[in-house]
DNA sequence: GATATACTTGAATGTTCATTCAAGTGCCCT
DNA sequence: AGGGCACTTGAATGAACATTCAAGTATATC
């Protein structure tokens, strides 16, 4: 046996990054190969396909994006706040000059669209678990009494969702921050309980 | 001389429900030229390359939608009645099975983000005129006293935009029609004087 | 240290792509 | 009626693409 050379973790990043920055289709496997400093083969090899990198960087990135939803919401502060900062991060994330500036996710649901049905139930899976997740997170702040709506939970994560996707379009054509800010201000009040 | 042996207007409709459908990458010259019916050369003297075609079919694309915005707001009607048709309709393409579920203004832009910077600037320039003309009409809506909030009007406008561009990429993960509804319920009552 | 077993390498493959262009065709003007 | 011009045609072009594979190389085991 030889065990592999390369460190996944750090080639799917690289990948990642590639995807993000240019997009599935135009993310050549030239670039990617340069990116992750591996050869065709060894992607092949180790991947199978340039769609299965895909497949496992958006995997990748999703569970980087999980993991930061869940540090953020931690039992021990409100609800509200969390999602507060959430939605202050996504500003943040949209008004960059990088591609951190884009949601792997929902840029590539976009691009994908019609073309290959398997990569967009696996996107939309993926998004649809951080929408659940939020939802429980809504529940908790009805419970815990916090000032925030008692429409059903899931309809309000949903509502917060649509918005963060909305904003992520939006920055696309205005990035300024102090507009991004404000909408999500207006996101965060339309859920408020009044 | 001679003239062209094309319809102009019906190109570019076939061009513009091309590139609906498969994205601007995707979208070959190949298929280009099946679904118009003219040949390479034909394209390349009228539109000079593929990017030109997609330009003007953009183009196409935003002309009638901004028909359509401008016939549906007509003067004699209270504007809030207007956006909730609106919102509407926009539901509707989005549960729509077709190429006609995708806005290729909002669509592309995901796709183009940091590959052509003149193509992006020319959407979102294309976004920003119907979102102007929905903050006019949110104008008129707080003078005519409607049930409206009386915040800056463009920023009421950037909201509903916001949240159309929201719902078109959460129609990717969850076609499903009443949730979009509510979204959209969602949308105009967080704009609403209360 | 020898051998087997994987992993690595990168040039080669065949396909698909946008684009070009020279030949062909029909229309308009005189 | 006929000459000239512009449009049409579609095969040809070369670049870029994802993918393959045979040769090379390093490591683990004995």
């Amino acid at each position: 046996m030889r065990s592999a050379e390369f460190d996944r973790s750090h080639v799917l990043e690289q990948a990642m990054h590639t995807f993000m920055e240019h997009g599935y289709a135009k993310a050549s496997m030239q670039k990617l190969t340069q990116a992750t400093g591996l050869h065709p083969g060894s992607i092949y090899c180790a991947f199978g396909s340039k769609k299965g990198l895909f497949i496992e960087a958006v995997s990748f990135y999703h569970q980087q994006k999980l993991q930061a939803f869940e540090s953020l919401f931690s039992e021990d502060q409100p609800v509200l706040s969390s999602l507060k900062e959430l939605l202050a991060n996504t500003v943040q994330e949209c008004v960059q000059n990088t591609c951190a500036k884009v949601c792997l996710l929902t840029r590539s649901l976009n691009e994908i669209e019609g073309q290959d049905p398997e990569i967009a139930r696996l996107i939309a899976t993926n998004l649809q678990q951080i929408e659940l997740s939020l939802g429980e997170q809504i529940a908790r702040a009805q419970r815990q009494g916090e000032a925030i709506s008692d429409e059903e939970p899931l309809a309000l994560a949903r509502f917060i969702t649509m918005g963060v996707y909305g904003m992520r379009t939006y920055a696309f054509t205005n990035a300024d921050q102090s507009i991004l800010e404000q909408m999500a201000t207006q996101l965060l009040r339309a859920i408020e309980k009044h």
